[in-house]
DNA sequence: TCCCGTTTAGTCAAACTTGACTACTTGCTT
DNA sequence: AAGCAAGTAGTCAAGTTTGACTAAACGGGA
């Protein structure tokens, strides 16, 4: 899976209604450009994709209110949503180990009820004991583990990585089931997108691609 | 930085002289195919594009020794060498949160001088460090993180990871400045590569495609 | 008022990735 | 002796991602 049509998909749908330069502006909101890799064009072509899928409902519209060519606002449609839903539980149960989808997912999560975020966080965890014993029982030789040189270092840092992932996952777990965030069907979500006009405080300052981390 | 180059180039170096099916072979011997996105299709176009820029040379070979069609065998060049170390050194320091380049870099570190690679990965730690300063000054807003509400938790996220990776950093460091693994210019060199006709013992199996994690 | 920089919105070609498919040989089985 | 599964080697079209580019409108100073 990408981050990109999760993240296209939230923002539309967060919106109710919203352009592709809207969408961009979202995910700069959510710091998006930091952790995923979501450049313009991966962005329009999601949106167009989307909309050929039936996922999305593009509407032509007017030549736009403040600069620049006309623009298309897209809608989510039913199967949009599903497909939403469906995208935000995988991203949440499955180990996947790419940062752009786990972090995605968790800005999502509350646009599902309490109980079921909290269930698919523990499944994660779960998966991700499997995936560790799977790891350290297959890759490690019949001989000892010395026979694999450095080579053992990389099987060394994704065990390492997993753990790390797995205890920070058991902390969300008990923060929700604390009480903490507002979940769907809890009143007012928390607000996550700019509205139109209003100043993105995340904004970039533009800086040059060739920047290097 | 896709980590496919990395490997390709790799694999070729170690191999001398390699067709691409052997190097398709060593990637899978390393684990490849289970933290990197190495498909078949990957390593060939990785291999005609590399021979086109120079960092490979094609030599047209006859119709294979052991069935199927006749392959290309290839050779790495003087400007391939320099890219290969310009590629590891930038993997070892960058910290791109992305977990193939990172265990290729660990695999390919030793083609490096022990002390060079000690430089790079606190380099990389120093990095980390930066890198966690300005997200946490960065992203939180002025009145206090709640603002943020379950957004915070990417945040979190982001933080808790980057924190493990150094320690794991930090550790690999102390291991290989304790005299661990055999550096460039330290005699025989580890092999990673397997013989032709070499059975490789973490064969995938075959498993179909559809596999999902 | 005219030019120039900025913001808004989006396009495009080139490169890369994916997953399924082709094609050829070996060796076993019936 | 024919058939066929398994292994070897690689291709291909469809889809995705990238980074640089286009183009329109606003703003403000000389």
């Amino acid at each position: 899976m990408s981050a990109i049509r999760l993240l296209v998909l939230g923002a539309v749908r967060q919106h109710g209604r919203a352009h592709g330069y809207q969408v961009r502006n979202d995910l700069e909101y959510w710091g998006a450009h930091e952790w995923s890799h979501a450049k313009p064009g991966s962005i329009y072509h999601a949106l167009k994709q989307m909309a050929k899928q039936g996922l999305l409902r593009a509407h032509e519209t007017a030549p736009s209110t403040a600069g620049g060519p006309p623009r298309t606002e897209y809608e989510i449609t039913e199967a949009g949503t599903e497909e939403f839903l469906r995208l935000v539980r995988e991203a949440l149960t499955s180990y996947d180990q790419k940062v752009d989808v786990k972090s995605a997912a968790i800005g999502f999560m509350v646009d599902l009820p309490r109980e079921e975020a909290v269930a698919l966080l523990k499944e994660r965890i779960e998966r991700i004991a499997q995936w560790r014993a799977a790891v350290t029982e297959h890759y490690v030789p019949a001989d000892g583990p010395e026979q694999l040189g450095h080579i053992g270092e990389i099987m060394h840092f994704w065990v390492h990585t997993a753990d790390a992932e797995s205890a920070w996952t058991r902390g969300l777990v008990e923060r929700i089931e604390g009480g903490a965030y507002t979940f769907a069907g809890e009143g007012e979500p928390f607000v996550g997108v700019l509205a139109d006009g209003q100043e993105n405080p995340y904004a970039t300052g533009d800086r040059h691609p060739q920047d290097d981390h």
